[in-house]
DNA sequence: GGTGTGAGTGAGCGTTCACTCACGTAAGGG
DNA sequence: CCCTTACGTGAGTGAACGCTCACTCACACC
């Protein structure tokens, strides 16, 4: 992901920026809760206030703007996953759990996102969307790896996908669903299981 | 869920009834995997041995064969919710665990799929669907909050969704992309990283 | 004040989808 | 052996979808 152009014609003006920041916001949310396949680019275009065929003057297609979506949540997790290949297992294993924490709690499961939809993206995208996932999931099962004794390789990777499982849906359900816990004491609280399971 | 007549034609032959099996068991896979909207008629028909339109012999609708699907998940864990509300904090946590563990390894995500789906459904079978749902979940704070004296209830369901997460996504990735990782491992990976969550 | 450009609209095209219908077939009980 | 009935097919229909196109509007700049 990142990087593509022909994806979409470049913003240009200060209310372009703005309307495609907003389509891009309104489709990670209704992605989310409704899939891909349910959301009609004349509802993205109403979210986003607009109306559908507006949309192509901003992206090139519905997938394109699937993608660029992608792309926004890999540049929020590609520092700390750079970072976490240049540190010990032990520094890298806490940048990584920081990294996703912040990420589920501000933009909730659109990593899930990334997994649910992916066998519906063009397929030189998906492979580049696969490839960044499994470098992110491999930092995490070498840094848990290289902290766990008791774990080998598979297990750690194993153990990794369930701490993705648990603070993605959680911070999901909490997002769709109020139930009456703040922001602040939710991360606490997921920051503390996850912990738990990785045992640091 | 459960219940509902005029949803399909009950069958009435044994051929008939393998056939509703097979459609079932195609559908709640594909449905995981690609979502309901991806997977078209046709392509269920074809996965369960007939064409398309030769399903509507067995159900009423393709929304009939999602139904049939959550019906088929809820009735494994039913028993289970029905005993834990019975028992005290503790074994109903136990119960609760190792239903959902048992189901969360041979139906990966069969669960993820009713909330990832909900919104779709009709209205009225929407309601019974988080009705149970709710009631699930319920059971699971109630539990969790009888043996953990730190956690107040909405914390304890924080935790309970936390956990849910954390087993069924890594059960779903590890059906869909094979990681080397046998069953029996996953299993006990799983099981103690949940324990690690619900300190038990 | 005309002119070029980015942003947005409304109508419509081609395709795909869920679903219907008229018809064929195979199996099992009388 | 036939006749009923559940099962399955192939062709077809209406609706919804992604997307294109012709056009309008607002605003910058010479």
């Amino acid at each position: 992901m990142s990087g593509r152009d022909s994806v979409s014609p470049p913003a240009r003006t200060d209310r372009g920026r703005r309307r495609r920041a907003a389509v891009l916001d309104a489709a990670e949310r209704m992605f989310v809760v409704h899939g891909f396949h349910a959301v009609s680019v004349d509802d993205l275009g109403a979210a986003a206030g607009i109306t559908g065929p507006g949309l192509y003057r901003h992206f090139a297609s519905k997938d394109a703007i699937l993608m660029a979506v992608l792309d926004r949540v890999w540049e929020r997790l590609a520092p700390a996953v750079t970072e976490a290949e240049h540190l010990d297992p032990y520094p890298a294993l806490e940048r990584l759990l920081v990294a996703h924490l912040d990420l589920a709690i501000e933009r909730p499961a659109a990593l899930q996102l990334l997994f649910r939809e992916l066998e519906r993206l063009p397929a030189e995208y998906r492979e580049l969307a696969r490839r960044n996932h499994q470098r992110y999931v491999t930092a995490w099962t070498t840094a848990l790896a290289g902290t766990r004794a008791d774990l080998d390789g598979a297990a750690a990777r194993v153990i990794a996908l369930a701490v993705h499982g648990l603070l993605d849906s959680a911070a999901l359900r909490g997002d769709v669903q109020p139930d009456g816990v703040t922001t602040a004491s939710r991360r606490a609280l997921l920051e503390a299981a996850a912990r738990r399971v990785l045992a640091v």
